[in-house]
DNA sequence: GTGCCTTTGTGAAGCCATGCACAAAGTCGA
DNA sequence: TCGACTTTGTGCATGGCTTCACAAAGGCAC
């Protein structure tokens, strides 16, 4: 479950918009690296596979970083991103459950490229316990708060099985922290001013098999069948 | 964009109603592993961690399956969902790019149980081809559309580094392929058929900062009004 | 400076999703 | 059988998001 957040009002940038902001910021980099300076909201709309006018609008929420006629400034655009988003800061990230998709993770590089630094690993696996994964010790999940508090985390990923995942939300929100990204196929209960954010591939493949089952039947397996079988 | 004809029948389920119906079904799943046997859409979308009223509309588009004064038979309402989902039949997926995230993908236990079966594992890494995981061998990428062909593979997964993806892309959709998973950071050009849904980590990441900044520091550091708003 | 050309920023319209509120429909006990 | 009660299914209003279309703004050539 996601709560909004009423804060996000303040500034008055909508949640469709922030949500778009890390793709034109992906497709900027790319333009940055081939040494492109300026980019017009059409070339970039197209990298970043949305509408023109939508990425317009969504770039006004920020301000009036372009300039008629030209375009938009890419290292500045970059910037103005990167700062709204609060990517020119830091971000302490904590790994609760390094299993299969934890140790994916932990090793993942696109994390740090992006001011997500992984501050811990933590599981209640004791063979898993001292394990060296991308530079980290695994640390027991005991510890789960000291870590927290000690080393500054604000986001926690949860990456335990779908049984302990409430349990692991339940301590780290005690302990201080709003942001959480859960990967466990369950619904988190969270109290107001707690984001969680899920991820789960499941459903993702779910959507995909329906739209696919419409291409090659056109629906349902022999729905007109089974209309009269209720009851 | 795939634009849908409306037809007389109510065949046009939306799709923010599709996207949560794989919620409902592991919400369902949960209440018939405790014995229940009918719940009211109150309960069911309080499991499901939505509002009860877009809960009963959502499931209106699939048909009246819900008894007034009494709610759903819950497994009645599971094979309905399943059914319209396409879960009721078996889809064979290929996971391209056995890496840390492929791997993670492929020990997955909770894609099998939902009627996902990994049909084969690619990779052009040599060193990687021949590994046993989870009880296939890994294959070099180069038999790519022989697998699919031969497998009846329609649903593959992309969790190569962003370079290789639109390659693959391509050739998976040569291959008779119109959906796909992709996991790397890359926005993918498609024809008009094909379904593409993207899951990256990164951006929920971003997203979650975002907020995570506003509740700090109440807006991105070194605002314009940063001055005033003190005292 | 002037005029032309390109592109931004945004008003307005249309579309879709959400959630309230309630009549209709069905259950259940007497 | 009947009436009280529960819960569904949905009409409708509200609000947010998307897209079109264009005036205003700025660069550039001369
Ligand atoms: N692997 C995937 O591709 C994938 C895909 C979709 C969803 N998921 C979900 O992600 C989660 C993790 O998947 P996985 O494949 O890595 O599972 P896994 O079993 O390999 O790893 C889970 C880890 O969590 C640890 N753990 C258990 N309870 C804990 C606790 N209370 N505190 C700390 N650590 C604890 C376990 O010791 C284990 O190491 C699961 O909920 C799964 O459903 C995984
Ligand atoms: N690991 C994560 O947690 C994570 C998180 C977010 C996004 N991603 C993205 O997922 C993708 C995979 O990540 P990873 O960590 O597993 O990377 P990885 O480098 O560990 O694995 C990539 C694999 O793809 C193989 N490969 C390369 N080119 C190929 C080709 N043309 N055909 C077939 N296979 C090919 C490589 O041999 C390698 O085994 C990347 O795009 C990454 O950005 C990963």
């Amino acid at each position: 479950m996601i709560r909004r957040i009423p804060q996000a009002r303040e500034r008055g940038i909508p949640d469709a918009t922030v949500a778009r902001l890390p793709l034109y910021l992906r497709a900027l980099n790319g333009l940055a690296e081939r040494g492109t300076a300026t980019v017009s909201s059409e070339d970039l709309a197209l990298a970043a596979g949305v509408n023109s006018a939508k990425l317009r609008k969504d770039l006004s929420h920020l301000g009036s970083y372009g300039t008629r006629g030209v375009g938009y400034d890419v290292q500045y655009l970059i910037y103005q991103i990167s700062r709204e988003l609060g990517l020119t800061q830091d971000w302490a990230v904590a790994i609760v459950g390094v299993g299969n998709l934890g140790r994916a993770l932990a090793n993942y590089g696109g994390f740090v490229s992006r001011g997500f630094r992984v501050a811990g690993l933590l599981d209640a696996d004791p063979a898993v316990v001292g394990d060296h994964i991308a530079g980290l010790t695994v640390e027991h999940s005991d510890g789960l708060e000291a870590v927290i508090r000690k080393r500054g985390v604000s986001i926690v990923v949860i990456a335990t099985p779908a049984t302990a995942a409430q349990q692991v939300c339940d301590r780290v929100i005690a302990a201080g922290v709003t942001s959480i990204l859960n990967f466990a196929p369950v619904v988190l209960t969270v109290p107001d001013g707690v984001d969680v954010r899920k991820v789960d591939l499941s459903i993702e493949l779910q959507i995909l098999a329906f739209h696919e089952q419409r291409k090659v039947t056109g629906g349902p397996m022999m729905a007109e069948d089974w209309a009269g079988e209720a009851g």
